[in-house]
DNA sequence: CTTCCACGGGAACACTGGGGTG
DNA sequence: CACCCCAGTGTTCCCGTGGAAG
């Protein structure tokens, strides 16, 4: 076969791959009509020369909350464009800007102030931004995606942001939170919940029905004509609205399975493509997040699989998991966290959902967490092991030796 | 009622990479 | 140039606390 023969067959099953990236954001936007409306309604002040309220959006991950935000944004800057208005919409994703200074450093520079990385103190970052927007008579709306990840260390940012217009003259602010936390709020200063809140827009999750509507729409782009079987649309939507109706889980899902079947030069995608690539995402997510955790982190996951390995069970307590730790540490010859910090990496894990974690009172021996893993040994292996543990490997043989 | 172990919040510290000032 | 200031991150230290077995 000529080199070029197997990337012709790719055409097979694709016409536009792109439209299923987590990326890509759609001219129409299905099961959404009510809070494009509610969003549009409320930052159309912003043309008429107002400030619009602040607004914080809620909704669980692929709920299509940024799709649709960015999608009235652009609107509204056309129109706003069109009309003469001056409003601009800045977009920040606070789990990469996610400190104050990143924020307002971001910030300065958009309009056109000049911030070093770092080495300012903050209040000095804050003034250069408000210097900067107060130029001239504008409107901006900044929206602070994933919102909650800057709320983790202390809510300063949102409160100077939230009361940034009476030290304006000129300039108007106004603030669109996102948050996939229903609860983000609780941590927040009164007044800046308030002033944060003033509207409040929630995306619910998408049944597998909505979620079919979405792959339907998607897949008479993304493939061509009769190339998936039956089945496989519902199944992806059934699958993903298992995970809170998911629709970048969704899909990915199909994005995936087509691409396998491509892989294996089948003309069709069919079901059993599905399932393979359920589980392909799950190895691979398992395996990204495994992969760039820090040094010890993995030393603790990996004294979970070599105590799995001597004792044949599956729970283990803290105070077990962190002398195993502490030798593991000593035989790579690496300096051990205290019990302090290792208790945090569990719970880290935990969140990440690589371990499963319960707190339990033992009555007279005391309290501690019983933990196991929540994910299957083989996913962990391979990945684990990276060059600074790789002698770890033959640490189980010597620890027998000294028993 | 005591006793025990580790949980987990909070303060303090060390260190990094960058500032500005004299 | 030396020196101190600043934000941010990762860590240690200190300690009050929960709650069932004994």
């Amino acid at each position: 076969m000529n080199l070029f023969d197997s990337v012709m067959l790719e055409r097979r099953i694709f016409a536009n791959k792109d439209v299923l990236r987590p990326s890509y954001i759609p001219e129409n936007l299905p099961h959404r009509k009510q809070q494009i409306k509610q969003l549009a309604e409320i930052l159309s002040a912003a043309l008429r020369g107002e400030t619009p309220s602040n607004i914080l959006i809620y909704g669980k991950t692929g709920t299509g909350k940024t799709a649709t935000v960015k999608y009235v944004a652009k609107e509204l800057e056309e129109t706003s464009h069109r009309i003469g208005a001056k409003s601009e919409i800045v977009y920040i994703n606070s789990e990469i800007f996610d400190t104050q200074y990143r924020v307002f450093a971001y910030l300065a520079r958009i309009f056109n102030r000049k911030v070093p990385v770092m080495g300012w103190p903050t209040d000095m970052v804050y003034e250069a931004f408000r210097e900067g927007v107060d130029r001239e008579r504008r409107c901006v709306i900044v929206v602070l995606d994933e919102i909650d990840r800057l709320v983790r260390n202390g809510d300063e940012v949102l409160y100077n942001l939230s009361r940034i217009n009476s030290e304006l003259s000129r300039a108007r602010v106004s603030v669109i939170g996102i948050s996939n936390d229903l609860i983000f709020t609780e941590r927040l200063d009164p007044r800046v919940k308030s002033s944060l809140g003033e509207e409040e827009i929630v995306f619910p999750p998408y049944d597998a029905k909505q979620l079919s509507d979405i792959l339907e729409e998607r897949a008479a782009v993304a493939f061509n004509e009769n190339v998936l079987a039956e089945g496989v649309i519902p199944l992806c939507a059934a699958l993903a609205a298992q995970e809170h109706g998911d629709a970048r889980r969704a899909l990915d899902l199909l994005r995936i399975s087509a691409e396998i079947a491509e892989r294996a030069s089948s003309d069709v995608v069919t079901e059993e493509h599905v399932r393979m690539a359920c589980e392909r995402i799950e190895m691979n997510k398992v395996a990204e997040v495994v992969r760039t955790l820090p040094l010890h982190s993995k030393i603790v996951l990996g004294s979970m699989l070599f105590l799995g390995r001597e004792n044949c069970r599956k729970k283990f307590t803290s105070g077990e998991i962190y002398n195993m730790y502490r030798k593991m540490c000593v035989f790579v010859g690496i300096e051990p966290l205290t019990q302090r910090r290792v208790s945090d990496l569990i719970a880290e894990l935990d969140m990440l959902g690589l371990l499963n974690a319960t707190v339990v009172s033992r009555g007279r021996y005391g309290r501690t967490k019983e933990i196991s893993l929540s994910v299957p040994e083989k996913n962990l292996r391979d990945v684990l092991f990276d060059h600074r543990l790789k002698s770890l490997e033959s640490f189980r043989i010597r620890t027998q030796m000294t028993l």
